[in-house]
DNA sequence: ATGACTACTCCCAGTAGA
C-alpha cells in the first residue's frame, strides 16, 4: 500500500505532471493541496481512467484538496471539527478497507500563518490545535491513521537548508514548532523522520531567486502515521526529481508504503 | 534589496503563497 501527499499547485496547470508522476510512482492512495479550483473543475475523468476513486474538496481560486484511491472508499468527510466560521477547503478524511480493517488517511493543507503576529498567524494555531483535537479523537479508534499533506511546518532546523532565514517565519516560529510536537506526542510518527535523520529531505524550494538551483529547501510536507500504521511501514520516498520537471509545483510529492499482508506491494 | 517567481482573477493590477 504505497500513500503519497503532493501539494500540486493548482491542478488544472499541473495536470500533465500529475498524469506523468501517477504512472511512475503508481501510489494507491495520493492527497493533494493546492488543486485551487471548484469541484467541477477537477480533472476526475482523466484521473478516474488511471483506475482511481476521486473524491474533491475544492473552492474557487484558494487551496482546496483531493483523495484519489485505488481502493474504493468506505466514506469521505471534508472539512476539519472546530470550525464553524472556517470557509477555507483545506481537510478531507477518506476511509478504505484493508482486509485487518479500516485504514483512515487525512489529506490536509495547514496554514501558512505569515505573517507572524497577524491574523493568519492566529488562524493557523487554531487550526493546528483543532488538528490536535481530531487527532486525539482519531486516535481512539486504535486504527491505522495517516495525516498527509503540506503542514506548513520545519520541524527542526535540520529540515531547512538555511534555517536562519526561518526563524522569524510562521513555519517556524516556537509556537508553529510546539505545536508540532504536541500533535506528534500525542501518537504520531513523523515516517519520513523514523526512516532517516540525514538533513537535505526537502519537500519545497521557492520559485524566487534560484532556491532549487541552489538547493535552498525546506520539509514541510509530511505523513504521520499512528503506531498502528507506523508498524506497517517498509519505506519512504521524496520524488525530488519532480521539481526540475518543466513547469513544475513548488512542492514535490513525497509518499510511504505500508504492509498490509495482501496488496500488490506487500 | 520595498526584489526575485507563479497562479489566480468579473482581463489585469492586486492578492496569495512560503
Amino acid at each position: 500500500m504505497r500513500i503519497a501527499t503532493w501539494n500540486v499547485n493548482s491542478v488544472r496547470q499541473r495536470i500533465d505532471l500529475l498524469m506523468t508522476w501517477l504512472k511512475e510512482r503508481s501510489p494507491d492512495i495520493v492527497c493533494l493541496q493546492e488543486i485551487k479550483c471548484v469541484d467541477d473543475a477537477f480533472p476526475r475523468f482523466e484521473i478516474e481512467a488511471l483506475g482511481y476513486n476521486v473524491a474533491v474538496h475544492g473552492q474557487k481560486t484558494f487551496n482546496g484538496v483531493a483523495l484519489l484511491s485505488k481502493y474504493p472508499f468506505d466514506e469521505t468527510r471534508p472539512r476539519l471539527a472546530g470550525g464553524d466560521d472556517d470557509s477555507h477547503a483545506r481537510f478531507l478524511e477518506g476511509v478504505v478497507s484493508m482486509p485487518s480493517g479500516a485504514l483512515r488517511v487525512a489529506c490536509l493543507y495547514l496554514p501558512n500563518g505569515n505573517p507572524a503576529g497577524s491574523d493568519k498567524y492566529t488562524y493557523k494555531i487554531n487550526w493546528m490545535k483543532r488538528l490536535i483535537n481530531y487527532t486525539s479523537e482519531r486516535l481512539k479508534l486504535e486504527e491505522p491513521l495517516v495525516l498527509a499533506g503540506d503542514f506548513n511546518v520545519i520541524p527542526d532546523a535540520r529540515d531547512a537548508r538555511n534555517p536562519n532565514a526561518w526563524v522569524n517565519d510562521a513555519l517556524f516560529l516556537p509556537q508553529t514548532r510546539a505545536c508540532f510536537r504536541e500533535l506528534l506526542h500525542g501518537g504520531l510518527t513523523d515516517a519520513v523522520r523514523a526512516a532517516s535523520d540525514a538533513g537535505d529531505l526537502y519537500t519545497f524550494w521557492d520559485y524566487q531567486a534560484g532556491a532549487w538551483q541552489k538547493n535552498d529547501g525546506i520539509r514541510i510536507d509530511h505523513l504521520l502515521l499512528s503506531a498502528q500504521a507506523a508498524d506497517r511501514l517498509t519505506a519512504t520516498g521524496i520524488d525530488r526529481h519532480v521539481r526540475g520537471w518543466e513547469k513544475p509545483s513548488d512542492h514535490v510529492p513525497v509518499w510511504i508504503d505500508l504492509d498490509f499482508g495482501s496488496s500488490r506491494r506487500d
